[in-house]
DNA sequence: CTAGCCCTTTGATCTGTGTCAACCACGTTA
DNA sequence: TAACGTGGTTGACACAGATCAAAGGGCTAG
């Protein structure tokens, strides 16, 4: 592991360089989010690193224990659980910010799978000594609290989603989620690249897949969006939103 | 605090008497789980006192300001979220021992309703003060990260149940993770009585209510479950988990 | 005890989505 | 450049569950 002496570039991943929160130009989204510039620094040395995790390789699997928790630096993930007689459901997709492996906690082993749909690269939160640091940064600690209730409460839209919703309003929903986090972080809100198989999609949304692929094609028939392959281009949000309202109108 | 000098009768809720997780007959199923003599008195002082919730009255609502959370003392519960359009999608069902309102954290403000479903009682747990005691008590932050964590493996579970399952794998799932939890209890595992009606069950499930009430009765024909209005049976275990293995048995 | 209402059950029919199948488009490898 | 494989689209048809409808049973409130 010898250094990394390119000139003109900035180096990122040099043994011995130390990841930096403080740095990162995430922290607005991520796990920093609203410390102080004191507290900011203890946290930079709380990071146990960075991990690359090439497309299609794991970064946990259910049943490996539960060490640390991870903050998406770049890329996307996909998680899902599975289970004996061979049902696979998808619960989520994570992208850069976001926080992935809670759902560890609760038995020091993970419960599902998370797969990097692209090449990505994690910070490693190593979980007892965030728990240690919790305990002296009151604000850490409150904001962690917040950043899992906010993975509840997102679960609950899911839940909502899966249990009400039909097929369209659930790929509209689906999409609008997605175009609203890429605003956030910056990229444009009306044009993306999906990541995801009609399969994966269909999987998170409750669908097969020839439903997805068929409801994407009814709104780019209806002028709503434009798809090619995993490029989609959103033309019409308000309509697209009008269509979580649902069939009747709003009775019922 | 004042000793209270009642004889022969254990007062309970007694103005000026201190609700004590360290005497609860819940505390290994609730939020003292693992915690020393003495971090149990400690919590003990956490415990902003009870409130009683008769049946149909909300703890809570969406929109209230979050403040505390609450360990169902006895009791049970729905939590539900509903939208502008009118829907409504049941989250879930809560009985003693559980901790509900961690949805709150995130936005400092609940986002879905808390129902009694029966006569039922909470202690209060004053969230800021949690958070206090818990950056003193390591055991005691721990733990409750478990059981936010529990949380959201409950909801990934729920998930997989509303984005893989048929009606009758759903109302079987349900039926028997109704079962383990009373066992856990110390109640029949065998037999027990519905709090909610066939439209909640069917709201949790993603499914209508006639579509509950057939798959009970055709449960009841096939010698699975006797069924008589919200008093349940179940007579099969084996057959009813032999349900949760899809349709063919286990192919695709 | 009675009236009223809500909850539940059951039947008949309709429909959104799943299933099965064929074909196509793109990207990769040889 | 050709051949392959994976992923995507589209069509025809089947079926689980929704919808509409009607009737019965048990609580709850007077």
């Amino acid at each position: 592991m010898h250094a990394n002496v390119k000139q003109n570039v900035i180096p990122l991943n040099v043994p011995g360089l130390k990841v930096a929160c403080s740095q990162c130009n995430l922290r607005e989204l991520c796990l920093p989010f609203g410390l102080a510039e004191e507290e900011l620094e203890r946290l930079d040395t709380l990071i146990g690193g960075r991990r690359k995790i090439k497309r299609g390789q794991h970064l946990y699997r259910s049943g490996d224990p539960f060490e640390a928790i991870f903050a998406i630096k770049a890329g996307f993930f996909k998680t899902d659980v599975l289970t004996e007689d061979g049902r696979d459901q998808v619960t989520g997709f994570q992208m850069a910010g976001e926080i992935i492996g809670m759902d560890g906690i609760s038995t020091e082993a993970h419960t599902c799978n998370a797969v990097a749909l692209e090449d990505s690269e994690v910070c490693l939160i190593p979980f007892a000594e965030l728990e240690s640091l919790s305990s002296e940064i009151r604000a850490l600690q409150h904001h962690f609290h917040k950043v899992m209730s906010r993975e509840i409460v997102r679960d609950h839209g899911v839940m909502m989603l899966l249990g009400t919703m039909r097929a369209e309003e659930r790929l509209a929903a689906f999409l609008l989620n997605l175009s609203q986090r890429f605003t956030a972080r910056g990229y444009s809100s009306a044009e993306f690249h999906l990541r995801m198989t009609r399969e994966e999609i269909g999987s998170y949304l409750g669908l097969k897949l020839e439903t997805v692929s068929r409801a994407f094609s009814r709104f780019q028939d209806e002028g709503l969006i434009s798809v090619q392959q995993k490029h989609i281009r959103i033309l019409d949000i308000p309509n697209l939103k009008a269509l979580l309202g649902p069939p009747g109108g709003g009775r019922h």
